[in-house]
RNA sequence: GCGGAAAUAGCUCAGUUGGUAGAGCACGACCUUGCCAAGGUCGGGGUCGCGAGUUCGAGUCUCGUUUUCCGCUCCA
């Protein structure tokens, strides 16, 4: 199977396990959205788990908030988003390239520009010392042609600027025959506004001033709300602050899967360091994110780190920790070291000092920051594209198994009977009043007990506890390995410790 | 957003030059078997993605549209 053939096979499985379904599918999908269904949700709770009481527990000076998806909107002013993503966009059918509008617009000025300079120039070497360029500008008709054209375009470039009037930008573009510098041809798209950042009414007056944004990135709440958490916490620089929570970007082109959602989670990190010690730190976070993803166990191998060279416009230095997808190794997590942009531009735009007296220095600073940002749904599909395995098993049988880091499963046990009578759906439910306070469980007595074994591997179940005749007499049941397939033996009694032993989040904690 | 391809039962698909929608698996009931998926009988389930058009008649032809996949493009 290629990498590609199995991305779609693991595509079908999430949909036909109830992992992962297109949202709103009876109305015909909405693209890049994609729910999680009862086994989904399971799986990606766990992993949430498994983040949060690593940053929170394993780092003492690490505590968790959780903020809004609305912030005030100055906040995205000082982050820097309402500014970098707001251009009108036109595409050239022919070339297939896409450009900004108003840039397209301001060459074709520039380039009436030249022609005019170009005039003066003639001009200036026609009529030597003599030349007075004022008076040439106005009398030359060939300057006073383009003039005219360009004070046309410039005025209702500027218009349909101030007005945000796209149709506006687009006619423009026609009627000054503004080319594609590459195919040279006019057959142009409408001119669109990207805007990465959903919005919506802030009020119910409806008042166009009055915009709420949805957040592109749950950062921004850490930094609103660092004063608070520094203050109330009594909190000591160096210390972080973490977060699990949604963002929303309008992207351009969302696809492969649930890799890049209009709607997705995050798990972000932002830890709080002396200015100067930061690369220090960056370092430290870089070693110790890469320990928690090899804790899971899914070989250190399919991981890598990819350091930035062109960085954001806040950061200093910035890595991705790649995953080996099926579709190749791509970004899991970043590492950003943003250095004081973000605290030091609320501080400029909220008026509030956001300062920290360092008594080790007996001085204040705005504190530094290193970021560290994992998608929760990238973790889930890393997780699932390498657990998901067709094995070949003796006469040419085969078996479909996601082996999952038991942990991390969303079913750890399964209670069968082996049959539907002679009371052994009886006995089953007491083995299930054993184990369901301690671990999520199914209990299923439909079909043959190999095709249960299969349905139960197909959503990666650590283990089968099969209640059978002998149960009845003895108290003991057979418990079946999801890796190895093999059966012990044990009493009903010790089947919880048996089941811990494997499935405990504290099993992995121990290993970063 | 551009170009190409696809969409028929829960899933995988068949459906001839346009003539009243099929199979296997899955699902439900009953019988049978009983530790690694496929025994028997009976049964439920589809306005063929959606909307127009051509036609006496459209799953099939034309146009539009939505979603998905591939390639560009974009990507904090």
């Amino acid at each position: 199977m290629t990498q590609e053939e199995l991305f779609k096979v693991l595509v079908a499985h999430c949909k036909e396990y109830g992992f992962i379904f297109p949202s709103s599918e009876i109305y015909d999908g909405l693209a890049a959205v994609y729910d999680y269904g009862q086994m989904g949700v399971e799986l990606k709770n766990n992993i949430k788990r498994y983040w949060w009481e690593a940053m929170t527990r394993l780092n003492e000076n690490v505590v968790g908030i959780d903020s809004c998806v609305f912030m005030h909107p100055k906040t995205w002013v000082a982050s820097g988003h309402v500014a970098a993503f707001n251009d009108p966009l036109i595409d050239n059918k022919d070339s297939k390239k896409r450009y900004r509008a108003d840039v397209l617009i301001e060459d074709y000025l520039a380039k009436i520009e030249e022609k005019i300079a170009k005039e003066v120039a003639k001009g200036r070497k026609r009529f030597g010392d003599s030349f007075d360029e004022a008076q040439f500008r106005a009398t030359n008709p060939n300057v006073l042609r383009e003039q005219a054209k360009y004070d046309e375009v410039h005025n209702r470039y500027k218009a349909a600027e101030d007005a945000n009037d796209l149709a506006a930008y687009k006619q423009i573009i026609l009627d000054c025959e503004i080319v594609d510098p590459i195919s040279g041809t006019r057959n142009w798209t409408d001119v669109r506004q990207f805007n990465l950042m959903f919005s919506t009414q802030g009020s119910n007056t409806g008042s166009a001033d009055d915009v709420l944004y949805l957040r592109p990135e749950t950062a921004q709440g850490i930094f609103v709300e660092y004063l608070n958490v520094q203050k109330t916490g009594h909190m000591k620089i160096p210390f972080g602050i973490a977060q699990i929570g949604k963002a929303f970007r309008n992207e351009i082109v969302a696809r492969q899967f649930i890799f890049r959602m209009k709607e997705f989670e995050q798990m972000e990190m932002e830890f709080f360091v002396r200015p100067g010690t930061e690369m220090e730190w960056f370092e430290k976070w870089k070693e110790n994110r890469m320990k928690w993803h090899v804790a899971l166990g899914m070989g250190a191998e399919n991981y890598r780190f990819h350091d930035h060279e062109k960085l954001a416009h806040y950061a200093n230095a910035a890595t991705d920790i790649e995953f080996n997808f099926p579709f190749g190794f791509k970004e899991l997590e970043g590492i950003h070291s943003r250095t004081d942009f973000d605290l030091g531009n609320h501080q400029k735009l909220s008026g509030k000092k956001i300062q920290y007296f360092d008594p080790d220095l007996g001085e204040s600073y705005v504190p530094y920051c290193v970021e560290t940002s994992i998608g929760v749904d990238r973790m889930f599909l890393a997780v699932l594209s390498h657990s998901y395995k067709v094995e070949q098993l003796g006469g040419g049988d085969s078996r479909v198994v996601l082996g999952i880091p038991a942990p991390l499963a969303p079913v750890k046990v399964a209670v069968l009977p082996l049959v539907k009578k002679d009371g052994l759906p009886e006995l089953a439910q007491e083995v299930v009043n054993e184990i369901k306070y301690d671990f999520a469980y199914q209990y299923d007595e439909k079909d043959s007990i190999g095709k249960r074994y299969r349905r139960q591997d197909a959503i990666g179940t650590p283990f089968c506890v099969t209640v059978d005749n002998d149960s009845l007499v003895d108290r003991c049941v057979t418990v079946r390995d999801r890796d190895t397939m093999e059966q012990v033996r044990i009493p009903i009694a010790e089947l919880r410790s048996m089941i811990e032993r494997k499935v405990a989040m504290a099993n992995l904690l121990r290993n970063i």
